[in-house]
DNA sequence: AGGCGCAGGTCGATGGCGTCCATGGCATCA
DNA sequence: TGATGCCATGGACGCCATCGACCTGCGCCT
C-alpha cells in the first residue's frame, strides 16, 4: 500500500468504471500494472466491491430513515443481529457505543412500509425499544474522502 | 424505466464494473441495446455514479461516527449546510424530521481528530448543539437492496 | 563483494469488447 | 391503412484487457 496504490483507489472511488488504462494514464504506470495493482487491492479486501449508486427515488425506495436500537438486558446479540441481517430494508447497520446498540440506516417506499418496517424489528426478540428519524431529503450521501496512508502522515 | 432497467440497475449496484456484454447477456439483450438503456438511465440521473467501496481502515479513515447537529433557532440552514458541506469528513449528511435537523456521517482516522472535527461542528454559525454517537464495528454497510419499480407493484 | 532469486515494472501480441452505424420491425397515432 | 418514430439487431472497426517474455533493482546469503 503505497501513494499509487492510495490514488487508483480515489480514482476508483470517484469513478468505478474507468477503464485500466485511464487509470494507467492517470498515476503514470502502465496498464498491466495497474492491472496487477487493483487485483491485489481486491484480493487483500481493501477494495471490497464495485457499486452504482442510484437516486433511490427511481427504483421505488424513496423513504431514508434511521433507527436507533435498544437491545434488551441479557439479549444475545448474536441473534438480534442475523434477525436484522435478514431485513433487506436495512441498507447499513452499525454497532454503537451508547444506549442504543445498533444504528441502523434504512430504506422503503413509502411511510407504510416503514411503519411494518419498525413493528417488525420491535417484535424482534432481545430489542428493547426502537427509535427512529426519518430523512426528510439527502443533502448528499456516500461522498469519498480522499484517503490518508497512515504511514505518509 | 422498465423490468429490464431495473434488473440493470441491480446488476450494476453488485458490480459496478462488469461488461456490457456481460449485462447484455444476463438481461437477454444485445450489448449496444444495453449500452444505450445505461447511457439513459445516466443521462436521467437514475444512475448518479460508480464507486469503489473501500476497507476504511485500510486507507487511514478507521473511525466512523454519527453526529446528531441541532441548529439554533433563527439560524440560517443554509448557512450551516455550506459550512458543513466543505468539511470531507463528512460523508453523507441528511436533514432530518426532529429536534436535531441534521444527521451526519463522518469518517476520520482517530478518536483525536473526531474530537477536533466536532469542536468545528460546534463553532459552526448557526449550529446550537451536537451529539455524537461512535460506531464501534460495522456489521454492514450500502447494502443494495433490489428495486423496485412501483408501477409493477 | 559477488551472485542468486524475487518482486514488480515495461513491452508486444492477440482476442474480446465497447461503440458507432445502417437496417428492419413494431407500436402508436392520425 | 399508411406514416412515423423509437428501439433492438447485426456488422465493422478500433481500443482495451490480458497474457507471456524479458528487464531492472533490491535484499539476502554465502
Amino acid at each position: 500500500m503505497d501513494a499509487i496504490d492510495l490514488r487508483l483507489i480515489d480514482l476508483l472511488r470517484e469513478n468505478a468504471r474507468s477503464s485500466y488504462a485511464e487509470l494507467a494514464r492517470q498515476v503514470g504506470l502502465s496498464a498491466p500494472a495497474v492491472h496487477e495493482r487493483v487485483g491485489k487491492l481486491e484480493a487483500a479486501g481493501t477494495i471490497r466491491a464495485y457499486r452504482a449508486e442510484v437516486e433511490h427515488e427511481a427504483i421505488g425506495l424513496g423513504v431514508t430513515a434511521l433507527i436507533g436500537i435498544v437491545e434488551d438486558s441479557g439479549a444475545d446479540t448474536d441473534d438480534v443481529l442475523s434477525a436484522l441481517r435478514v431485513m433487506p430494508e436495512i441498507e447499513s447497520c452499525y454497532f454503537m457505543a451508547g444506549v442504543e446498540s445498533y444504528q441502523l440506516t434504512v430504506r422503503v417506499g413509502t411511510i407504510a412500509e416503514l411503519e411494518q418496517l419498525i413493528v417488525r424489528i420491535n417484535r424482534t426478540r432481545g430489542v428493547a425499544s426502537t427509535r427512529t428519524a426519518i430523512a426528510l431529503s439527502t443533502k448528499w450521501e456516500n461522498r469519498p474522502q480522499p484517503g490518508l496512508d497512515p504511514a505518509l502522515g
